[in-house]
DNA sequence: GCTCTTCGTGTGACCGGTCAAGCAGATGCG
DNA sequence: CGCATCTGCTTGACCGGTCACACGAAGAGC
């Protein structure tokens, strides 16, 4: 086993005491330039890297945070996300640990988050968007900051989210604008925010012209999910359908397909996401697109905020953006 | 700032030394149960959780595995093996940090490792199957085990990889066998093993049938490059197509399509990967599944072992299975 | 010239665990 | 009965950093 090297054997090597070297390490003021320097040729001689546990006991700060995802259904957003906040992360000096509770539900999430804490990170990013979530983290009084990401609640984490609501109403009024009054739904499950304000979009936009949904089914996200909503649909005469995400969307054309309706001359269809297949779908779809990106930078930058009791914060929920393809057009007459 | 007991405080509460309580919380014997059990209530009594830090510092052992993944293009596969890795990390009573450098070069790589080892990380996982990772990380000589998944090296990390080169024949031997003599290739990046695996088995398998490609185009993962590679390749006559993964097969019967081929009546396509959306594209596709939670499951598993000094090996690469769907049939006349 | 501040550096204690050695009391063995 | 061994527990040192404080030297103010 190789030596390595620890801050005396620095501190022997350029000749200073060993708080000198920390001194320099950490960048205090108060040291003369020739002094510095000879330490600074030292660590680099030694290769000396400094033992994180060591700092981080005697500071008791990590410089770590905790990504807590609970990945099902889709992967595109979620997966998108968290490499982004690994970046942001790195980027600020943080390392990112990570959890990954296989179910959510309210004892998972709790040993979850203690987990997280016993490692010693400093703050928690969230990527579990049901419902309960929030209201079980807050119930936790866990003694550092957490972010939802996500999360439908108009509070102080309302800029970590894309606008779903919002989304939805873009979504219904593009199909409106093209003439369509029967149109259908299919939501996500409704233990999830983002579905239930989805929802509300959708819903939302159509009263305001006057209407219903035509029909409502709900998936779990999945493909599969789509393609089982449509055989609950049909029937209802709708000649258009709004999807609470992507691949509910590819589903449920693959359905509609196969029960001989053509998209989009007699059925146009919309989606949520804007997942990088969706150009390609058959035929290439319509859809909402949120920023995933933005959205984990965000979360990083309010969680280190938050950790280092700085004020800042997002005040607005992100702008979603109608990507415009070919599963929509206008209503059949 | 609310007090958080230390093993002293335990130790007091519990009317023994600190030594005695390390002992139980470490399971070393000689240790009277009745003495065993006023420790545990007094740990209880408190919520007494040990720092992690603290034991780190002293065992230098930090209980934590590195994951170094490099996700772009796909998104599917890499997140289900690092879900699985966490999820049996945690079995284990490891954590998991992760990187993700955004560009696979050497120097990020380098990088990239050395960030986890400075964290104090036992082993690493690595999810960058481009050829020059394992070149790469061999040259590091890193003073920890690293395993890498996916890679196309016949070495002690083969039980790390589904069989792409097995897959990608198998592929070709369902073409064959549906009478197809005029078979393209839709190659994945020619600096990625997988790629070069799935390659060399498609053409193996060809070349055992007396034949060679009708034509090879490469992409990059991504749909829209299944859907350029389609450009590329018409004129050339085929009526099948080997695609080295499902995303670049969306893309590219997109394109076919849209000349007005009919898959699979005019043209047969076949992808790779099974990602669940494929069962829904239109026609739902005939593709190569892969088991992307046991890779984890054996990566970790390899990892630990390593890390313990045991001797655990998988010999062989996990065997993919073909998943026929609607893309395929029988070579037009 | 003497004290007062500022600058640059060194010393000791400490963070919260673990490990090695030590030390009573009980038990085994001749 | 004397000695060695085992059992159950305690004490002291240590892992590798940081923090609070002390201290000598140089420059400022009177």
């Amino acid at each position: 086993m190789p030596h390595v090297a620890n801050i005396r054997d620095v501190a022997r090597e350029a000749g200073v005491s060993y708080q000198t070297v920390s001194r320099v390490l950490n960048g205090h003021p108060n040291i003369r330039a020739e002094t510095r320097q000879r330490v600074l040729d030292a660590v680099a001689r030694l290769d000396f890297r400094p033992n994180r546990a060591a700092r981080m006991l005697a500071t008791s700060r990590s410089h770590t945070i905790g990504v807590l995802a609970a990945i099902n259904g889709s992967y595109y957003g979620p997966t998108s996300s968290i490499a982004a906040i690994e970046d942001a992360a790195r980027e600020a000096g943080y390392s990112t640990m990570l959890a990954n509770p296989r179910v959510v539900d309210a004892s998972s999430l709790r040993e979850a988050v203690r987990h997280l804490i016993d490692e010693g990170v400093e703050g928690i990013a969230v990527l579990a968007p049901q419902t309960r979530t929030a209201q079980v983290l807050a119930d936790l009084g866990a003694p550092i900051p957490i972010v939802t990401m996500q999360t439908e609640l108009r509070d102080a984490d309302a800029g970590l989210s894309v606008d779903n609501e919002l989304g939805a109403a873009i979504a219904a009024q593009h199909l409106l604008s093209l003439g369509h009054r029967r149109i259908a739904l299919v939501a996500g499950p409704d233990d999830w925010s983002e579905a239930l304000a989805r929802t509300r979009g959708f819903e939302g936009a159509l009263r305001d012209a006057g209407l219903e949904p035509a029909a409502v089914a709900a998936g779990d996200w999945t493909a599969e999910s789509g393609y089982l909503a449509f055989q609950q649909l049909r029937g209802h005469g709708f000649t258009a359908v709004f999807c609470a995400n992507d691949q509910m969307a590819l589903g449920l054309m693959h359905a509609a397909v196969e029960r001989g309706l053509r998209v989009p001359e007699q059925l146009s269809v919309i989606g949520f996401d804007d997942v990088p297949e969706s150009a390609h779908y058959l035929p290439p779809l319509t859809t909402i697109r949120q920023d995933f990106d933005e959205l984990g930078r965000r979360a990083v930058a309010t969680l280190l905020a938050r950790v280092e009791g700085s004020p800042l914060e997002f005040p607005t929920a992100l702008p979603p953006r109608l990507t415009v393809r070919a599963s929509t057009m206008g209503a059949p007459v």
